[in-house]
DNA sequence: GTCTATAGTCGGATAGAC
DNA sequence: GTCTATCCGACTATAGAC
């Protein structure tokens, strides 16, 4: 799972080419299509290294969702401590799924869930690698509802799991729809969010953050 | 793909078991893990059996798809005809929520949309076999939008998606958690539909449906 | 209509040369 | 640290017996 010596210059470049050929992988075959050879060849690298610097193939998805999901912590943080509104939140959400999805990160999560599923290693993996994620959304949306008089009757743990379910699920839709790519549920998210701020404010304590 | 004789009771009968066991081997194994030869260890038939009766092993998840969304529309067809608020919609959802995902449903049809990437063929047999039960969903959101003054910024089609892919992406969600199976982010929902509900309706017409 | 047997391919993983 | 070569198991699909 990991080099059997000191992480050197040289081979964190190769690890992180073959965390990036995994990605790719992922997403133009998908799960059922991955292996140590699709992978090597989407790289132009050989087999057998995916097993000397990861141990497995198994072992290469987890640090996927490592990294993706630490980068993708690191990248919006700034944006969501800064979030306010409801309709700031799916503004932040809208950039993410551009960007996001353009790179092929959020198709390749939704892979490695579907692969989760019988899998007991990558489903721990998985799991712990994404806590970062969870996390940051997690406490943006204790905040937002720190502001509104529904706080109380509103999970933040059930709205993480919502939102986030929100993502994979378009994903996993968009790649099946046939004029999926060119549409985005965006501007309906945003009108609908708009409108629930309006209706929300009149009515609740006036904070301000 | 199909047999080559008409179809008699006992064959029929068969091909509905080796559905079945197509399906039981989705929930438990995930798309990776499906091949003709655990589902026919699923469904204590020989493997050969598959080719006969589908063609492919990709054939029959296309029939899996097919089978499980007619099912599913007419099951509920009549529920969410009756619906006249977004907290009885989102009622309707709960009892499907755990009627089709103890059934294995859901986690089945996340595994075909995973492994409809990189297969054409797979694709396209699961985004025609989910026809009828779209259109069931959209025409109910339609309605339920006509009797909003909000219905014009909202697009039924992206509502549609919108609740599929959060459908989907709960299953793929609570297949992680290691407590995801004790969840269910329903009473958040409803707490959330009732408020939405009472916030438009002094504002909306009074259209009795 | 269902079975056994098998052809041919591809996959995970390792040994050992460099 | 990266390569070639290889073992062996699992897979899709078909042929042909029953």
């Amino acid at each position: 799972m990991s080099p059997r010596t000191a992480p050197r210059p040289q081979a964190d470049e190769t690890r992180a080419r073959i965390v990036d050929a995994a990605l790719e992988a992922l997403r133009a075959n998908g799960i059922a299509g991955v292996s140590a050879r699709t992978i090597a060849r989407h790289g132009g690298f050989n087999q057998a290294l995916i097993f000397y610097h990861f141990g497995s193939v198994e072992g290469l998805l987890v640090a996927v969702a490592r990294r993706e999901s630490e980068r993708r912590s690191a990248l919006y943080a700034p944006a969501l401590r800064e979030v306010t509104s409801l309709l700031e939140l799916v503004g932040v959400a809208r950039r993410l799924h551009d960007e996001e999805f353009s790179r092929g990160s959020v198709a390749a999560l939704t892979q490695m869930l579907a692969g989760a599923v019988g899998s007991e290693e990558l489903a721990r993996g998985i799991w712990d690698a994404l806590e970062p994620w969870t996390t940051l959304v997690r406490e943006t949306i204790e905040r937002l509802l720190a502001d509104t008089p529904y706080g109380e009757a509103l999970s933040p743990d059930d709205l993480t799991a919502a939102v986030t379910a929100l993502f994979l699920g378009i994903e996993l839709l968009t790649g099946l729809d046939p004029n999926g790519r060119e549409r985005t549920p965006f501007s309906t998210m945003e009108a609908a969010a708009a409108g629930i701020d309006a209706l929300l404010r009149p009515q609740g304590a006036a904070t301000d953050g």
